[in-house]
DNA sequence: GGGTATTATTTGTCTAGTTGTATAGTTGTT
DNA sequence: AACAACTATACAACTAGACAAATAATACCC
C-alpha cells in the first residue's frame, strides 16, 4: 500500500528538520550511517534522499567531511497545524453528546468483571457519539449495573449527561479508578459514525468509574478519532 | 484431481515449517527465487503463498532484504488465539531498549517551548527503540537541553536508560508534568522500525519530564504499536 | 612549535542480490 | 466466452558488502 518510496519520505523528513530549524545553515547533518540507523534503512536509501536534497540546493556533501546544510528550506509548508484539534483531559467530560441507543441486556464477561457482577446479570448500555464543533470526535459505550440503577435509562433519555443521570440515581460523585489506552484501526461501522475512512487510527479508551465507596458504577469504552483529538493527562 | 491451488499447498507447507520450528521468529526464509526452484513453480506463485502468510501475520517482508518470520504468536493450531498484551505503566518503564542514534543539534520551536529554551539552542537527541521480548513496541525520541547536561550523551551511550543518565548528570529524580496522547497512522519509516505495515495505528505520546524544582529536563515523543501495547493509567 | 606519518571517519562508487510491481501470454475449468 | 491459476519477462526500489578517496584527529619525531 505504500505508494511513496521510502527515500522520498526520508527526504521529506530531512527537509522538515531543516525547515523547522533543527538543522541550520552551516550545520553538519548526522552521518549517512547514523541516518540510516535512525530511519531503519540501508545507507544507499539515505544517500538517495540526500541527493534529492542536494539537487534542490538544501545541502551539499563533502567527501570525508560530511553533509552540510547550505540553505534554509523555503518551499516547505510549515503552518499546517492550524486544523481544529480538540484537546480533552483523560477524566473525560466532553461537552456535546448525541444518544445513539439505550438498551438493557445481559453482561458479558469483561463487563461483569469490571462492574463486579456475574456474567449474564442485566446491564444498561448507553451508546453515543461525542461531538465538537458539530464534528464527531468519539464513539462511546457506557455500561451500568441495571439492578442498582433501575431508572437510569429514563434519566439518560432526558439528559445525555452521564454525570447528571447518575446523580439522579443517587450517585453524587464518582471517580475514574482505571484507564487503559491503545491505538486501533477504525472498523467499518465505527468509521461510518465517526466520519472517517475505514482503517483510520482511533484512540481506544477503556475506563471504569466508581462511587466514593469504591463500587464500580460505569464501565466505558470510547473510540476517539486520532486526527481530531489529543488526550492530555494532567498529573497534578 | 487436486482442487487446491498450488500456492495454497505451498502456503500450508511454509506454515507448517514455521509452526514446527524449522524457521523461528526473526529467521529469514529462503529467497523467493530459491523457494520457486525447490517447489518447481514460478516466482509469482511463491509470492502468492507468501502474501497469504503475510496477511495472517506469520511473516514480514522487507524489499531488498528478504522475508522474515514475525515475532507474532502463531495461530497454527486453529482457534488458539493467544494475544498477549504487553502492559506498561504510564511512567514508561520498559524492559529492553536499543539506541538508534545520539545527536546534538538545534532546538525547533516546539522543543524550545517545552524545555524552556530559545529556538536554536543546542539540544541532545536520543533516538531509540523500546523492546519487549525482543519485539519492537515503541519508537521514541527524547530531547534534552544540551547546555545543562553537557555529558549526557556519554552516559546514554554507556547505559540506554534515561533515568540512569540523568542521575549521573545530577538529576536525582524527575516527574512527568504533562502527557498528551493521540492515535496516528504509522509512517513508512516508523513502520520499518516497528515491524508493522505502513498505516498501522500507533499510539502517539508527547511528554515532558521535569526535575523536583519544576525545570523541564526531557521532552519525549513515543510511537507505540497499537496491536502490541495497552497503556494503563494508574490514578492514585 | 612545527611538520609529518598514522589512523579512524566519512562520502563516493561499484557489483550483486532480493522483493515489489507491471504487462503479457498460456492453460484448465465452468 | 469468461474466469482463475499459473508462467514469463522486465524493470523499479531497496539491501548488502566491499573498496576507493577525501577529510579530520591524533601521535610522533625533529
Amino acid at each position: 500500500m505504500s505508494k511513496t518510496p521510502i527515500w522520498k519520505s526520508i527526504a521529506l523528513s530531512l527537509t522538515a528538520d531543516i525547515a523547522e530549524g533543527r538543522y541550520r545553515a552551516g550545520d553538519r547533518l548526522p552521518t549517512e550511517a547514523q541516518l540510516s540507523a535512525t530511519h531503519g534503512v540501508n545507507r544507499h536509501t539515505v544517500r538517495r534522499a540526500l541527493s534529492d536534497l542536494a539537487e534542490r540546493g538544501l545541502v551539499h556533501a563533502r567527501r570525508g567531511a560530511g553533509v552540510f546544510v547550505s540553505a534554509h528550506a523555503t518551499d516547505y509548508p510549515i503552518g499546517k497545524r492550524v486544523r481544529y484539534h480538540q484537546s480533552i483531559s483523560a477524566s473525560g467530560k466532553i461537552p456535546g453528546k448525541r444518544v445513539l441507543a439505550l438498551n438493557t441486556r445481559a453482561a458479558d464477561e469483561a463487563e461483569a468483571a469490571a462492574l463486579g457482577l456475574n456474567p449474564g446479570d442485566p446491564v444498561h448500555v448507553y451508546d453515543g457519539l461525542s461531538l465538537a464543533n458539530g464534528q464527531p470526535i468519539g464513539l462511546f459505550q457506557s455500561v451500568f449495573p441495571a439492578e442498582r440503577f433501575p431508572d437510569l435509562l429514563v434519566s439518560l433519555s432526558q439528559n445525555a449527561s452521564v454525570t447528571h443521570a447518575l446523580q439522579s440515581c443517587g450517585v453524587a460523585d464518582y471517580t475514574r479508578i482505571s484507564t487503559r489506552l491503545t491505538a486501533r484501526a477504525a472498523s467499518a461501522t465505527q468509521a461510518l459514525h465517526l466520519q472517517v475512512t475505514e482503517g483510520a487510527p482511533v484512540l481506544h479508551s477503556l475506563g471504569i468509574n466508581a462511587d466514593p465507596d469504591g463500587r464500580p458504577v460505569e464501565y466505558g469504552k470510547t473510540f476517539f478519532v486520532g486526527e481530531r483529538l489529543t488526550l492530555t493527562l494532567n498529573e497534578t
